[in-house]
DNA sequence: AACAGCGGTTCCATACTGTGAAACTTTTGC
DNA sequence: GCAAAAGTTTCACAGTATGGAACCGCTGTT
């Protein structure tokens, strides 16, 4: 029972590569071959047809990363915003459903990244962050990277910002335990007082996480919602983009 | 005489997914038949099967793009690592000739980001400027990206930092000008006085620009060194990155 | 409405190319 | 130094990729 009419050896190629991308970490020849089942004769020439193509390069040790291609594409401006793309759906839902401003992030150089927006329907709404240069500590999108390893925890002191921000390092790692249990974070006042937020990660279909979304508006409003309800809505919302970021053909065929 | 023992229908694939994404706008379906010359079933099949494992992407319009795999390889930290690893060697070598401080940027969020540096061999060199908000148009990094179209030029004001900093709207595009005629620019004083800098483009092999690197440290020693010297030598050693970013087998065979 | 033109997909016979087992080579571990 | 593991190459076979042609579904034209 075939899949699809067509090209095999181009698909079990795009399974190597799925594999190798999604992992995010260098990939022996063979955990490979044992993922995929494949003999390792048929790995071994796909992989090196790869390679002649830039699609996967296989560095010192010998183990096959993400090729030139990859870089390239990721050095363009555009690349976040394919991200974006695949994203936009499910954050307009969430505008409508919260009627409140929705952000993407993603880790890079070390903080998050606002990458999209979508603005509040309320005249009163949290305004653009993008470009601005706010503690990620005092963030939920920032919490929830935090949280989840996507970025490395902050060095040195956490700087206050309100009253209520966090900058207990025993009571700020406690609250990145407390987000994993939750699967979400909250952020009250401690950035700005009146203004919250409340994210959730963004995952692959393999479970790492890759960006983080979050609804953020008055503290008022946000309350009046429902912290945990807005939380578990995000993480309800957010596990359909896990499928099309990471799904891809289920191997082990029955022969 | 086949180039390679091997996978012929991968090594196809991967050409077509070469052009889409070395172009960076998308693809329609017969440019690329008239692009690798292949007969348009085998094309469409091909691309049904990249479809199907999230390495190309159609859009609504019906044009080919690159698929999730890519964006969600864009989305990770590292992703950027991948490209300043590709860049070291070369930025090694720029700062053994220069002995000065060697960056390398690539456009994002509308402006240029710090991804990579090379410290200057001296105890007085430029610092890292890395995650340091500066505005972009004093910087030769800037003036690259932004006169090569990597960079959307900047909207409003020009903010003046000192006496040489551009500001004049007529002036700074004719210097862009410039900076095309030569192949490097360079900004002294601009950003800050007795800081200097010369920067030119990292191209892919199709001579699209996607990122810049920089030398920079005293203006007193990158005078002495010579402006142009410096941009020349910027340009040849860059001209070799290319060919790391974006060689990809000739096609054309002759049957 | 009928039609031509264009962009793309499906069909199909042909033969070429991908396949896995096993032999072979290289590296690692002890 | 040997043995085992890791990875590559060989090879005969069959299954799959190939391109021409037919086909489909638009869009614009008269």
């Amino acid at each position: 029972m075939a899949t699809h009419t067509g090209s095999q050896a181009v698909e079990r190629a795009g399974a190597l590569l799925g594999v190798i991308v999604e992992s995010g970490t260098p990939r022996t020849f063979s955990s490979l071959v044992d993922e995929l089942g494949m003999a390792k004769s048929t790995t071994s020439r796909l992989l090196h047809a790869l390679e002649r193509s830039r699609l996967v390069h296989r560095d010192r040790a010998g183990a096959f990363r993400p090729g030139a291609l990859f870089s390239l594409h990721a050095a363009r401006p555009s690349a976040l915003h394919d991200l974006s793309e695949l994203a936009r759906p499910t954050m307009e839902h969430l505008s409508e459903l919260s009627r409140e401003t929705v952000n993407l992030a993603v880790p890079r150089g070390g903080t998050p990244v606002q990458i999209d927006q979508v603005e509040s329907r309320y005249l009163l709404g949290a305004v653009s962050w993008v470009g601005v240069d706010v503690p990620a500590h005092c963030t939920a999108l920032g919490k929830v990277l935090y949280a989840y390893g996507a970025l490395d925890l902050p060095r040195g002191a956490l700087e206050r910002r309100t009253a209520h921000s966090p900058v207990d390092r025993a009571q700020f790692d406690h609250a990145l335990i407390e987000v994993r249990r939750r699967g979400w974070a909250a952020s009250l006042d401690e950035l700005e007082l009146g203004l919250a937020a409340v994210g959730a990660p963004v995952r692959t279909v393999d479970g790492t996480v890759v960006a983080a979304v979050s609804v953020s508006g008055p503290t008022s409003r946000v309350n009046e919602y429902g912290i945990t309800r807005l939380g578990d809505l995000l993480v309800a919302e957010l596990r359909g983009l896990s499928a099309l970021l990471g799904h891809y053909p289920a191997r082990r065929d029955v022969s």
